[in-house]
DNA sequence: CGTTTGAATCTGGTATACCAAAAAATTCTT
DNA sequence: AAGAATTTTTTGGTATACCAGATTCAAACG
């Protein structure tokens, strides 16, 4: 019995194809098409498309295609809003019960973006990002309450394309390296107040982020959207 | 087309049995079994037994039927945390931006809860509990972030049960009602600060309370799992 | 030429049939 | 009689076939 991977793998596989921006916001993801492109059977494509749904990366609609969620600002702002509060919540429990093997974990990843953020370019943007979401992620570990760090993770990868268009950003690099540190810091001295302001500056500063990227968007032709809809 | 309530109607129907004790913590959860009991498909339980899965009320196993999930004292009291940051937020955010005729909506709530309290007894204990939910999910609706609103009932519907053992005690009643005043006081004259307090104060007696729970059931025989299983 | 209505088609929802892996039971061996 | 190996059964995973509602496009009517 294969413990139905199958069905992960190809929530796995939408997953990185709607983060990447091969599929839109809008886009519709009908479960023959996609089923007989992937040569699986629509039985496992429709779970996938249901874990992708609670995730809030795709969203269903009755009697239609479920399609690519297209999350508006607020949207966007409310879900950091919660993750801020899960974050905070995970670096305070993480400053009493991670390991300090946890926390040099931690640090390592810090400074791994760090050498990668003042050079990354092109495709290696997409390996900065993705350190970028494994020292939250590891934080959110380190608080050792598995549901706190399974929501957290839900939360981060239902963001994940909003974050991607933030953290590329140069300006925005050059914040994010010094506020990790600052919360690493935090985690090395064991100081919960500490780590709660800095997590909370830096999920502050990221919504603040998004909002110029929003409006940025909204004037402007348009960063996010494909151009396949005008053919 | 019926838009797919009948996985919803399934899980809504095994989380009730699961919540009320009907299928005990540690059941298995077959799907043919319960398929053909409930005069419907495979196919559409084993959906439900997905949305219940990502809700933590029952537990997949790979290669095994899932079981209904029978959490830990550390398990659920991660959960009371992480459920205590989700509405600690949305309280104070309900401060800012619930409408008065929410507030109002709340305030009723916690009447009726009060009213119910001093006399329920046996089935009338649901009805009462059933109000203490919707007094919490009417404060996370009120903080106008749906999905901080979605991400508290998913975890307030993973410990209804555990929650209900607590809730129908003589003298946790006595506290909940005073500190349901104490936050509907707080959101009344808007103050985020005490609205904070106060739902930390409600939920950490909480987390005591479940662990007492706990510690009697671990002594003496218990009182959450069934008996079938001596047979 | 515009509007309306109906049929063809596309979509997701549901049921069922089949397969492989794991547990359980039985039997054969020692 | 005890243990191990094998066979049987049970379980979940996957594919496929069928159904009903919704959309859309076209033709006919005003």
């Amino acid at each position: 019995m294969t413990a139905s991977p199958l069905a992960e793998q190809i929530a796995q596989k939408l997953r990185r194809d709607i983060l990447r921006g091969k599929l839109a916001p809008g886009d519709p993801i009908k479960e023959r098409d996609n089923a007989v492109d992937l040569g699986v059977s629509r039985t496992p494509l429709r779970e996938a498309v249901r874990i992708l749904a609670k995730e809030g990366l795709v969203q269903l609609r009755p009697a239609r295609s479920p399609i690519v969620a297209d999350p508006s600002l607020k949207e966007v702002r409310d879900a950091v809003m919660v993750l801020k509060a899960l974050e905070i919540l995970s670096g305070e429990l993480a400053c009493r019960e991670a390991s300090d093997a946890e926390i040099a974990e931690i640090r390592d990843l810090s400074e791994r973006h760090l050498a990668l953020s003042e050079t990354a370019e092109g495709d290696a943007l997409i390996e900065l990002f993705e350190i970028d979401m494994a020292f939250h992620t590891a934080i959110a570990r380190a608080s050792h309450n598995p549901a706190l760090a399974e929501t957290h993770a839900a939360y981060l990868a239902r963001m994940w394309r909003q974050r991607y268009l933030s953290a590329v950003q140069r300006r925005a690099r050059e914040r994010v390296r010094t506020q990790h540190e600052n919360i690493v810091r935090g985690l090395e001295t064991r100081d919960p107040a500490r780590v709660g302001t800095e997590i909370d500056a830096h999920l502050s500063a990221l919504i603040v982020n998004l909002t110029r990227l929003f409006e940025l968007r909204e004037s402007g032709r348009d960063l996010t959207t494909n151009e396949k809809d005008i053919e």
